[in-house]
DNA sequence: CAACGACATTCCTATACTGACATGTCTAAC
DNA sequence: GTTAGACATGTCAGTATAGGAATGTCGTTG
């Protein structure tokens, strides 16, 4: 249920429409918590009833501005402190790893390689967001670095260990069963 | 739907009961894809109508052994080699990074110096599991061991990240806006 | 002014997942 | 013998997520 709480965050600076939530999560937040249209405005709706926000002057084309209430601003900041993250992140990718023996040495290597490229490709993409954001010092650009940061160090991450797995089973098919 | 290829995965080497796998689930993969009873039996259910398991002798107390199919094996194939993974995998943690602005300096400080403890212990808990498991040579063991190295590097990581970003609260508290 | 693209919301279906509850059997210990 | 605990499966209600269909409005441009 953090879909909430980030709706909260974002609204947290300045007030904004489901039109224009939905394109800061396909935007800042891809990355780190996806969210399709219906969850967006399926979500404004329950949080508005339940009073975290409140709903402004109404826009052309129906468009309404959502604005967080003081007991939305209480909920967020309760979740940063005193809540832990509780969510065990699910890695697919991680998960083939483990039935990579039902495959021969080729297609595990080939599999791996294409982790590594996956991850090179995530890296330079960061790499360029680094560039586009280095002048501003907002609050949210400081810790948008913090998050940035962290997105760098784990794609250089991925990519060294898909290259370091890729030896491991080269090492593997040398050493005992030529599997291919 | 990757919980039924996970099933199909560890059915590969020897047939099981839903409660060894949901066993199996809990210890093995509890930190890569983690299910729960009421899924592993459902799917179990699934997975035999789609005739990708088989149901084999009962055994005592109802117990049920499946074993995979010739069509479950070219399925596990089919996913491994010619699939990609799809997820975007969500980051609750990360999450709440982006929105650490409305903290104080110290509270946020505090938040990443609890993910710094978190993924210290994270770290020490698989180089216990690497030591335990350092003799064994099977197939399952090799990409086991594969996947610990990826989880010793993502706990590493996780760590230096929170240190250095503890650091750059402080640096930027000190700069700019004290906070606190 | 017509038409198109961006803006903007609501509703619907299907699947995935969680957590809890219900039910029953076998084995070992007391 | 009976009771506690491990073994073993099944079901259900509620929530989360995905994806898309339906509907309509505004602003710009030819």
């Amino acid at each position: 249920m953090s879909l909430r709480h980030a709706l909260l965050g974002l609204l947290q600076d300045h007030p904004a429409s489901g039109y224009d939530l939905l394109h800061l999560f396909n935007t800042s937040l891809a990355n780190v918590w996806p969210a399709t249209q219906s969850q967006v405005y399926g979500e404004l709706v329950k949080l508005t009833d339940a009073g975290l926000l409140a709903v402004g002057a109404e826009g052309p084309r129906g468009r309404k501005e959502y604005s967080i209430t003081e007991p939305g601003r209480a909920e967020l900041v309760h979740w940063l402190v005193e809540t832990e993250p509780t969510q065990v992140p699910r890695s697919e990718s991680l998960l083939r790893v483990f039935f990579l023996g039902n495959l021969t040495a080729a297609e595990a290597q080939r599999y791996l390689r294409k982790r590594e490229t996956t991850a090179e490709g995530a890296h330079a993409q960061l790499r360029g967001i680094e560039q586009a954001i280095s002048g501003d010092d907002a609050d949210l650009a400081v810790y948008g670095r913090v998050a940035l940061e962290y997105g760098l160090r784990f794609s250089a991450m991925e990519r060294d260990w898909a290259r370091w797995a890729q030896a491991e089973v080269a090492r593997i098919k040398q050493a005992g069963t030529p599997a291919d």
